[in-house]
DNA sequence: TAAATAAGTTAGCCATGACTAACAAATTAA
DNA sequence: TTAATTTGTTAGTCATGGCTAACTTATTTA
């Protein structure tokens, strides 16, 4: 019971900002984030972000002590959870329902999340009988405002020999996504580590029938469980 | 064959602009349309109107001389009325799919009108199977950029004893649209005109076994097709 | 046709949210 | 522990899209 009515006057902005600054703190677990580095993120300079951080702290989002770290108020955390709500669930009615490739998903969802209507994202999730994760594999917040991560094991920490399940991919770039999806990688996909190379740390996989070698970068963007 | 590869890039409120002047034009037809008047349907001041109008001179979109008369250029009105498809798109979905209401689809239709992406648009439309009307009944343009009005006949026009169906209503106000929803008109309602009192030229009408009297104004943004 | 009114334009202001350049504080390395 | 480097802040600028107030041109109407 965080909020009286939500009245939810926020810029695109803002918006954005606030998510940015969410997704670096549960990114960088424990090690504080700075204007800089948010500065980044956003791709944005370091005294706009200055800037629009001086208004989150006035408007309460925020807290920051001169000089010091970020970090969000309970409300700014929450605004941040809903907004990775509706873009995940936008993300899936795409995938799911209009035909859209996971590297195509994103940049639209980025504009769907600012669409303003709390009955239009909670009759979505209905529509779509109230989806657990996204097509990237990760879960979505419900409208409790709960937000929580699947436990991440990159398939580059595996072992030769052991056997493993797709469950998510890292979603912060389109080329990535496009490669995984024409080497035929899915979600569920079983892989097989064949062969871990001493050389360049690149990775031999087989799933579907299929042997791959990948690369430690790439490995490192894929999570599984693994099986044995 | 208007445009290249349509690379559309504008401003929120450049579409809101030039959305607004094809409804003008369109309604208020050959009669011509000024400035304030623009002003005045987007509820900004005439300089702000003036001000835009200069942007879109400038690209190409609208022509009009000095204290002159708006009208649209070709690409222009292309742009219009891809926003109206999705405008309408938008709407058909949120009711159909989302239990939205009529009066409550249009605020959220005119965010994700703004929504920028071809192939959502064309998606959502095959998703729904290419619906011809929007749930206020007015008809979608295709995407091939074809706008067309139905005939309108106002309920307001009828004489004593005909008989119509409603086929469309003005879904310009969020009250009339509860209204008409609450006393239990549908689209494809079959409306009696019992009687039109001289003094006030209400009109007491009959649907579905309901007798109502309702006032001029309303039946001027009520559409029907007549029967008999 | 001259005066009144309506319609359109211009100048100048404000807020938002970018930017660069210059500066201050904090941290790291020598 | 001083110097170099990184990080954060401030000042001042720009574009967008609003606004008001004052002005000009067109249109009415007396």
């Amino acid at each position: 019971m965080t909020n009286k009515l939500n009245s939810n006057n926020l810029t695109k902005s803002e918006e954005d900002y606030l998510k940015a600054l969410f997704q670096l703190l549960i990114e960088s677990d424990s090690s504080k984030v700075g204007n800089n580095q948010l500065a980044e993120y956003l791709k944005v300079s370091p005294a706009s972000t200055n800037n629009m951080i001086k208004k989150l702290k006035a408007k309460a989002y925020v807290v920051s002590e001169k000089y010091g770290k970020l970090d969000l108020t309970e409300e700014g955390r929450s605004i941040a959870v809903r907004l990775i709500r509706k873009h995940r669930l936008w993300e899936t009615f795409l995938c799911n329902y209009l035909n859209f490739t996971w590297d195509e998903v994103h940049e639209v969802a980025e504009q769907l999340e600012h669409v303003k209507s709390r009955k239009l994202i909670n009759e979505l999730d209905r529509f779509m009988d109230y989806p657990k994760k996204d097509p990237h594999g990760e879960l979505i917040p419900g409208a409790d405002g709960d937000y929580s991560v699947l436990p991440k094991v990159m398939l580059s920490s595996l072992s030769e020999g052991d056997v493993c399940k797709l469950e998510a991919v890292n979603d912060g770039s389109v080329n990535f996504l496009k490669y995984v999806s024409e080497i035929g990688l899915v979600l569920s996909s079983e892989i097989k580590v064949l062969e871990i190379r001493e050389f360049d740390k690149s990775i031999r996989i087989e799933f579907n029938n299929v042997v791959e070698t990948v690369t430690r970068k790439f490995a490192d963007n894929v999570f599984v469980k693994k099986i044995t």
